[in-house]
DNA sequence: ACATTTACTTGACTAAGTCAAATATCAGGA
DNA sequence: TCCTGATATTTGACTTAGTCAAGTAAATGT
C-alpha cells in the first residue's frame, strides 16, 4: 500500500466559498442571539468579553487585549479606566517595561462578572439542552474541527502519537483507504472490500505476541495506520501503510514502517515482506529507505485497472 | 441486528459547554476579522448584511429584514430609506398588505452591491486557500454539521433517501456499527470485524440480479443501511440493518426492511431469512411487524459477551 | 546619544444602534 | 359596520460604542 503526494493546490471551489460565506452569515446572527442575551447586564458586550478575558487568563496588558479582541487601543484604555474607576481591575506597573502595567480583576471585578459568566454558561446549557447527547457530541466536534483548521496559531504540541487499535478504526480505516485511493487511482470498490477482509482477518485471528497494528492519531484523528501480520515463523507481512493526505510529511509513514520493522526484528520473524503497486511512489520510496529490496514484480488486474504488483522483502 | 432506543437525554456537561463558549468566542474573534475587510468600502457592515439578504432573496420586507439579521425596526427603516434615497432599492407596496412593502436591490443597487460581494468571497477564498484542499472538505463539512444541527429552523425537506453502495460506504458502515454495539451493549471489536468481513464477502461475490445494498442518507450523511444476499435460489438473508441513533423514529427502519422483502419477493427468492440476537428489541419489532417468524434461538458467546442468536424467516 | 518604535492616554468626533411615541393598516369579533 | 388590539413602518431624541489623530513616556536599535 501506499503514501501519496501533497494533494494538489487549486483554487477552492465557488461551492466550498458559498457554504463558508453562508456559515458567516449564519453565525454572526447567531452570535447576535446569544449576545442579546447578555445586554441586560450594566456591561456592554465588549466590555463583558474584556472581563472574560481577564478573568480567565493572568498577566495581561492593555495591548494584549486589544489585539487578541480586535479592540482599538483608545478604547480599550477608556474600559479600562472605567473599569479601574469601579475597582473592578488593579494595574501594576511591569518592572520588565514601564510603559505596561498587568491588569488584574479584584475579587469585586470576579463578583461582578460571575453573573455574566453564569448567563452566557446557562445560555449555552440551553442550546446544547436542545440537542440529544449524541448530536451535541457532534456539535462540539465540528465546531473544534473548524476552530483547529482556521486557527493557525502553530502546529500542535504533539504533532502524533501512535495507539494500538480500537473500536471504530478498523471501519474507519477501510473508508479512507478505500476513498482516497478511488480518488487518486480511480480503484473500484474491490479495494474496498480487500482492506475489509484484511482487516476483519486481522482481528479474527489475532495472536499478539506475533502481530500487532499501529494508529496514528493527530489531534483526535486517525492519519494513518499499518499492520504486520504472521506468515510463518520466520515471515511476518506489513500490511496496509496509510497516512492520510492532510498529515504528510510529518514523517509519520517512515514512522510507521520503523515501528513494523522494530516489532518483527524483536519477535524473532527472519524476514519482513510486504505486497504493493508500482504506481505508489510514496510508499515505495520509505521501503527503499528503509532497506527493503524488490523481490518480483508481476502484472495484475484489480480494482478495476491494470497494475503491478510487487513483493519486497527485507531481511532481518 | 437492530435498532436502539431514543439516546438518554442529561444535562449537557461543562466541557461540552465550555467548548461551545470557546468556539462563540473564536468565531466572534474570526467574524470580526472577515469583517475588517468589509469597512473600508462606502457602507458600515450592517448595511452590507442587508444588502447581501437584499441581492439573494427576493420579495424581502423591512420586518424580514430586521427579523432575519437581528436588527432594531427603526435602524432597518433608516439603512432603507438612505438605500433609497441613494436610488439602490425600490419599494412596491404590497396588494396583500398596504403597510408593507417588497424591496428589491435596482440595477444601481446591484452594482453598489458587486464589489462588496467580490471582497468578500475574495476573503473567504484566501482563508480557504490556506488550507489544502482535503482540509478545505473538512472545514466546510464541519461548518455544514454545526448550521445543521444549530439551525432549527425545521426538519430537512426530504427526511432520508436511500441509495446504492459507493466506495467508503462499507468502511463507513463497519465503523459505525461497530461502534455503536461497542457503547450500547458492550461487545469487543470481534463484531466489527464480522461486519467488515461480510460486507467484504458482499462485494467480492457481489451478483447484482440476486443481491442489493440499500444505503439511507440523511443530509449528505449516512444513517443506515441493510443488505441481501443469496444463500440459495430458493433462500435470501437480510443482514446488517441498521438505523443511527440520531435518525429514529423517522421509519428508516422499517422501510429498509421492507425493501429488503420487495426485492426479495421481485426476484422469485421464497423465503427471506436473519440472524440477530434477542437483546435487539427495536429491531425485532420490525421484523414481527413486517411478518418474520422466529425459527429458532441458540445461545452462543461471542464479541465478548453471552448471547442468543435468533433466526426468522418470512415466507414470501 | 539620537532616531524610531511601542504602549498607552486623551480630546474630539461620528457612526451605529436604541427607545418610545406616532401613524397607518390589518384581522377578528360584537 | 365599527371597535379593539395587533402589526408594519416611520420619526424624533437619545446613548453607546467605537474611531482617529495627536501627544507623552518609555523602550529599542544604531
Amino acid at each position: 500500500m501506499t503514501i501519496h503526494h501533497q494533494p494538489d493546490k487549486a483554487a477552492p471551489s465557488k461551492d466550498l466559498i458559498d457554504a463558508v460565506r453562508a456559515f458567516n452569515r449564519f453565525y454572526t446572527r447567531q452570535i447576535g442571539l446569544l449576545d442579546e442575551g447578555l445586554l441586560k447586564s450594566a456591561f456592554s458586550l465588549t466590555e463583558a468579553r474584556v472581563l472574560y478575558e481577564l478573568a480567565h487568563r493572568d498577566g495581561l496588558t492593555a495591548t494584549d487585549l486589544g489585539r487578541d479582541l480586535g479592540l482599538d487601543a483608545g478604547y480599550v484604555s477608556r474600559l479600562l479606566k472605567k473599569f479601574e474607576r469601579l475597582h473592578l481591575i488593579s494595574r501594576v506597573t511591569l518592572v520588565s517595561d514601564a510603559r505596561q502595567s498587568s491588569i488584574a480583576l479584584t475579587p469585586a471585578g470576579r463578583n461582578a462578572f460571575a453573573p455574566l459568566n453564569k448567563d452566557s454558561h446557562d445560555q449555552v446549557a440551553a442550546l446544547l439542552d436542545r440537542l440529544p447527547a449524541s448530536e451535541q457530541d457532534r456539535l462540539v466536534n465540528s465546531m473544534r474541527t473548524v476552530q483547529r483548521l482556521l486557527d493557525d496559531s502553530g502546529e500542535p504540541k504533539i504533532p502524533y502519537l501512535l495507539r494500538p487499535l480500537q473500536v471504530g478504526d478498523i471501519g474507519w480505516i477501510t473508508r479512507r483507504q478505500g476513498m482516497l485511493y478511488a480518488q487518486d487511482y480511480g480503484w473500484d470498490e474491490t479495494y474496498e472490500a480487500l482492506v475489509a477482509e484484511i482487516l476483519a482477518n486481522f482481528v479474527k485471528s489475532f495472536d499478539p505476541k506475533w502481530e500487532r497494528g499501529w494508529i496514528a492519531e493527530r489531534e483526535g484523528e486517525v492519519v494513518g495506520s499499518v499492520f504486520v501480520v504472521r506468515k510463518s515463523d520466520q515471515v511476518a507481512k506489513l500490511r496496509l501503510l496509510y497516512v492520510e493526505p492532510s498529515a504528510r510529511g510529518l514523517g509519520i509513514g517512515k514512522r510507521l514502517v520503523d515501528e513494523c520493522i522494530g516489532f518483527a526484528h524483536a519477535r524473532g520473524y527472519k524476514t519482513l515482506t510486504l505486497w504493493t503497486n508500482d504506481i505508489l511512489t510514496a510508499a515505495r520510496h520509505i521501503y527503499q529507505a528503509a532497506g527493503f529490496k524488490l523481490i518480483e514484480e508481476e502484472p495484475h488486474h484489480s480494482f478495476g485497472k491494470d497494475l503491478v504488483g510487487q513483493n519486497w522483502d527485507l531481511e532481518l
